[in-house]
DNA sequence: CTGAAAGCGCTTACAG
DNA sequence: CTGAAAGCGCTTACAG
C-alpha cells in the first residue's frame, strides 16, 4: 500500500527519475514551457500530482536570477493631505522583506487633483518592463482604460483604498466605505441628544470623481434612516484651508442646533482648527478620518473626538504582498480584503499602527 | 577612487578572493566558528566591513539543512475561555510562512488554572532540542525560574499577552494593560451621566497571579482619579458561569445607581447573559474584553456596548516572527511591541481582524 | 589552522 | 522534442 503516500520532500530529481526523463524536461512542464511532447507532459504531470510536489521557493529564486518588477500608481503626498505617506511606508516595508526574492519596485506618483498626471504616469508604466501593479484607482474612467490595457498584456494589478468592482483586479485591499460611515453614525448616536442636529462635511476638489466620500455619507445616512431630517450637509469644492473654514463657519452660524459634525475625510483638521480658534471645541462632537499628525494633535486636545482609520500603511503592505504571493508563490489571493474600521481616541492613539 | 565603493552583491567568493583564503575559512569567520588564526580572522572581518557584505539568506537556508525548533508555551483553550485560540492561529499562520526556511514549531499547552501544568510543560521544553521559545508568562515566579534556565542555555524567549519586565526576554508583544483600562474609562465617560455609578468586575481563579486584570483596573481608576467614589468593584474567584452571574446579580441589586459595568476580561459574556435573561440589557452600559464568539453575539444584540481587543492572533504571529528575525536573519528586534487598543462595536466587528 | 570538493533544489543556456 | 552540465551563494563534511 505504498501508492498514495506523499513523499515528503520529493523534488524535480525524483520526478525525473520516476518519469525516466531529465530534470530539464520536468522543469519545462512545471513551468508550462513549450517543447515537451504531450505524452511525456501528461506522464510528468501525473507524477507531480501523485507526489504532491511542492517547489522549493528558496532554490527557485536562487537559481533563477530573474527580477520581478512591480509598479506603484498612487497619489503623491501633497500639501492638502499627508495621507499617502502611510501606504508608501507599507510598500517600503514589504519591499525590504521581499527584496531578497528579487523583487524591485518602481513608484509612479500622480497629482490627486489632476487626471492628466494619472494618465501620464499610467502610460509610463505601460512603457516599462513590469510584472505587477499596485494602484489606487482614484479616477474611475482613466483607471478602467489603464486596466484594460493591462489585461491585454496579462499583467496583474491590485487596487487599494477604493475599489472599482468587476474590473478583474487581482484583489481589492481597503476600507468598506459604507460601513465606516455607518459606524461613525453609531458612535455619534451614543454621544448626542435626540434633538441635536448633525452636519456632514465633504471636502474635495472632485467630489464626483472621489466617489468614496459619497459612499461614506451614504453609510452615515443609512444609520439614521428613519429621521433623516436631523442631518444637514455641505459639499466644499474649494479645498484651501481658508475656504473650508469659512464655509463651515457660515453653516454653523445659520444652524445653531447642530451639535455634531462628521467630516468624510482627513480635512476634519480644518474644522477642528476653526472650532479651536473660535473657542467652540467643546460645543461640538467632531468625528473625521485618518491618522495624520495634525488630526492627532486635535484629538489630543479634545477638539476631535473620534478618528476613523483604515490602516493605510497595511493597505500598501498587503497590496505588495498579494502581488508577491501571486507572482512568486503562485498562491491564491483573496479577492477582497476589507481593512478593519478602527476607532481612534485620545486614549488609544499612541498604540495605533496605521 | 574605487576604494570605498560598496560592491553591490559581493559574496563569500569575492571575500575569499580578496583575503586570499578559501571560502570555507570565510564561512568560519562569518559564523564566528573556532579554528581561524586571529590574523586571518581580522583580515577577513575587515574585508566583510569594506564590502558591506550581506549574506544571501536564500542560499544560506538552502545549503544548511539545519532545522530550527521553536517551542510555544501558552495556556490551552478551555471551557472558560476560547481566548487562546487566536494566538495559536497566529502562530500557525507564521509557521506556514516560514516553514520553507526550515522552522519547526512544537506546542506545549498548559492549564491556565494550574501552576503544576505550567512547570511540567516548561520542563518538557528544556528536555527537548529547542532554539527559541514563545511563551505567555502567566505565573510569575514559575516563569522566572524557567527563563533563568533558558538564559543559562542561551536560548532566546519572547513574552506575549503579559510581560515580566527585566527578565531579558528577546521582546514583549502584547497589550499595554494600564492604558486599555484607561481607554475603557474614557469610553464610559462619554456615555453616562455624572451621577451614575460604575461597577468593575474581575473574574479569575487567581486574581493575584493573573495580575494583568489588576493592571487594567488601575488604568480604569486612574482616569476617574478625582472622583473615585463613583466606582464600586467586585472580585469573583469562583469562575463557573452560575457563580459569576449570581455574584453580579447580588451586587446590582444592592447598588441600584450603577449604570455602567466594566469587566476586566472576556468573562463579560457572563454579565451579558445575566443582563439579557433578566431583561435589563438596556439599563447598563457594558464594556469588556476580547473578540470571542459569545462576546460578539452579545455585542450584536446590543447587550455589550464595547469590547476592547488587543489582537491576540497578531501577538502569536509577531512573536514567532520575532524569533525568526532574530535567529534566521540575526536582525535586531524591538524590545517592546504594544498592540493597538482596539474598540469593537456592533458596527465594526465584522471587519475586525484579531 | 586551512582548503578542495560535493551538495542544497532549482534554472539556464547550449547542444543535439 | 530532450538531456548533460554548469551555476545560483551558501554550508558541510572530510582531509590534511
Amino acid at each position: 500500500m505504498k501508492s498514495n503516500q506523499q513523499e515528503p520532500n520529493a523534488g524535480v530529481k525524483e520526478i525525473a527519475r520516476r518519469a525516466k526523463v531529465s530534470i530539464a524536461t520536468v522543469d519545462r512542464v512545471i513551468h508550462n514551457r513549450a517543447g515537451v511532447s504531450p505524452k511525456t507532459k501528461i506522464k510528468i504531470e501525473r507524477i507531480i500530482q501523485e507526489l504532491n510536489y511542492q517547489p522549493n521557493i528558496l532554490a527557485r529564486r536562487l537559481a533563477s536570477r530573474k527580477i520581478l518588477n512591480f509598479a506603484i500608481l498612487i497619489p503623491a503626498v501633497s500639501g492638502e493631505t499627508a495621507f499617502w505617506e502611510a501606504p508608501l511606508a507599507g510598500i517600503q516595508q514589504a519591499e525590504e522583506e521581499i527584496r531578497q526574492f528579487g523583487i524591485k519596485i518602481d513608484r509612479y506618483l500622480f497629482d490627486m487633483n489632476s487626471k492628466a498626471s494619472f494618465v501620464k504616469q499610467s502610460k509610463a508604466i505601460l512603457k516599462s518592463k513590469v510584472d505587477g501593479i499596485l494602484m489606487a484607482p482614484s479616477f474611475i474612467e482613466e483607471s478602467i482604460t489603464f486596466t484594460n490595457q493591462l489585461k491585454e498584456k496579462n499583467i496583474p494589478y491590485v487596487f487599494i483604498n477604493s475599489d472599482i468592482p468587476n474590473q478583474e483586479s487581482l484583489c481589492y485591499i481597503g476600507p468598506d466605505l459604507f460601513h465606516s460611515g455607518y459606524l461613525s453614525a453609531h458612535l455619534m448616536k451614543y454621544c448626542i441628544q435626540p434633538k441635536d442636529k448633525i452636519l456632514i462635511v465633504n471636502v474635495s476638489h472632485e467630489i464626483e470623481n472621489h466617489h468614496h466620500l459619497l459612499r461614506k455619507e451614504e453609510g452615515f445616512r443609512a444609520y439614521f434612516a428613519n429621521n433623516d431630517k436631523r442631518i444637514l450637509k455641505i459639499d466644499i469644492r474649494q479645498t484651501n484651508d481658508r475656504a473650508v473654514e469659512k464655509k463651515v463657519a457660515e453653516t454653523l452660524a445659520e444652524n445653531t442646533n447642530v451639535k455634531a459634525i462628521f467630516v468624510t475625510n482627513s480635512r476634519v483638521s480644518n474644522v477642528a482648527h476653526y472650532l479651536e480658534t473660535t473657542g467652540r471645541a467643546d460645543d461640538y462632537l467632531l468625528v473625521g478620518y485618518d491618522f495624520l499628525k495634525e488630526n492627532i494633535a486635535y484629538l489630543k486636545k479634545g477638539v476631535i473626538d473620534f478618528l476613523i482609520c483604515q490602516k493605510p500603511q497595511e493597505q500598501g503592505y498587503k497590496g505588495i504582498m498579494a502581488l508577491y504571493q501571486h507572482l512568486v508563490h503562485s498562491a491564491p489571493v483573496e479577492k477582497v480584503s476589507f481593512m478593519p474600521i478602527d476607532i481612534i481616541t485620545k486614549e488609544n492613539y499612541e498604540f495605533y499602527r496605521n
